[in-house]
DNA sequence: CTGTGGCGTTGATTCAGATCAATGCCCCGA
DNA sequence: TCGGGGCATTGATCTGAATCAACGCCACAG
């Protein structure tokens, strides 16, 4: 390819510094699902949490561990992987703001997935006998909790619909068309991840990608680098159609609690 | 093969009859994890439910709908598909007790898969506002359908793991050393469905299916038909290594609801 | 500067499992 | 009694994507 001639152009930019740190209290205020959950509640909770920095690579907890805090997701990112021996196998990408397999702590059984950090991640750990006890004795935090756990399910719900109906160029082409939808026509994006993160995302290896990237251009998107440009945009989201039960967004629909 | 000389001895028995049908109050009363709900509260929701009983083959409801009652599955079941065009991907199938996805109705948004009646079917249907008021109204009720959300987010996860971690062969031979699990070695035991179907829970085509069945006899199972022996137990539990994080089965972990 | 290691690309090859096709069996309804 | 339709089996073939391998590029540590 005409790789080296643009070589400088599409570099990375590095990733941009969010908030900065915060008190356990701070981090559960920051948490958008969390608003109607009453403040001494959330205090409660504060009290017996710690927040956590892990670099990228940590492992936040294993597969098969019973589960001693309750995670919430504040800052970076944070991978879930289906270990067998030797072979992890990526499941899901999780992003702030959100629990880390929610299932687990509030059942008291062990995690089904290995959890490793992605990029520097902000954690904050409840106890996870306060956590259950704040589910079951406080009526909004439950609601909240049962809705970040439906917006989850529904999550994996589309990835699998994404890898089963769809071929691997397809989710290519569609991961792409998306992520253009909101720049004008002709105007680059740049990728939001490293290459190799994606082609976990989207269920494929890199060479997969890359060769795939590569097809892209048979449908109206050219690639440079990291740059995504939709050069016929009629072209490329005829061909790869969005469907709004598989791409959509999962949104939060938040329940709120009327008293007894 | 030899399936003429033995073609009467494996016919399926015909589905036990279960018990008679309900009044909606019955059927709610019938369901394991509302154990810890109070009787004033599923009176209510019993006020604005019907019970429905839907035969074979009939669509429950259809992917992209907005759900008009919470449904209950009571007897027989259901399985849900995701849908493109003209093609259909299982994806799971539902059992009593369980709700057929749950995080549509409480978020309000469309189905993101089809249901199906597999074998004739008693569902509970309940008005969704009626449902999504008991939710915000009743702490116990919320927490009911917390742990049943929690369950089934388990169930598909162990489910993933064991599509993307094992091999087809690998998928049935689990499948069967399970099945033969609790019976005496060297007793056969009877395949619970029908072929198709389980292959369809396992992720692959009844010809996959067929083929992984006749080569078990390399590792010590036996297939008659739809009767299984496993004629060397050690070595079909050694090959086919049953993992709890994967083949364990979901129970429920009532939490109970502490006064405010 | 120089080595080392991760990422991305490209090419060749392999392979598990799907697909297509034909046949036999059984059930059920007319 | 016959005929049609679904299920299961078996064989032949195809193919999407993984795997294996080699290379260039860049960042970073020493």
């Amino acid at each position: 390819m005409d790789s080296g001639t643009s070589s400088i152009s599409w570099r990375r930019a590095p990733a941009a510094e969010e908030d900065p740190p915060e008190t356990p209290r701070d981090a559960l205020t920051a948490t958008p699902w969390l608003r109607a959950v009453p403040g001494p509640v959330l205090d409660g909770l504060a009290a017996h949490a710690v927040l956590h920095r892990l670099p990228a690579g940590s492992i936040v907890f294993e597969q098969a561990e019973t589960p001693a805090f309750a995670q919430f997701l504040i800052g970076g990112s944070v991978e879930l992987l289906a270990v067998r021996g030797r072979n992890e196998a990526f499941v899901e990408l999780i992003r702030p703001f959100d629990l880390l397999l929610p299932a687990a702590v509030l059942n008291c059984q062990p995690y089904l997935l290995r959890a490793r950090v992605l990029s520097d991640a902000t954690l904050l750990l409840v106890q996870a006998d306060t956590f259950r006890e704040a589910v079951t004795t406080d009526h909004a935090f439950c609601l909240a909790v049962l809705s970040c756990q439906a917006a989850q399910f529904r999550r994996r719900v589309k990835q699998v619909k994404n890898l089963g109906l769809r071929s691997a160029e397809e989710r290519v082409g569609c991961y792409l068309v998306r992520l253009a939808e909101d720049v004008p026509p002709g105007q680059p994006v740049r990728l939001p991840m490293e290459k190799r993160l994606i082609a976990s995302e989207l269920g494929m290896t890199r060479e997969t990608f890359s060769r795939s990237l590569n097809g892209m251009a048979r449908h109206g998107i050219r690639i440079e680098g990291d740059l995504v440009t939709l050069e016929h945009p009629t072209t490329a989201r005829t061909r790869f159609a969005l469907d709004p039960l598989i791409d959509g967004a999962e949104e939060f629909h938040p329940l709120q609690a009327k008293g007894t």
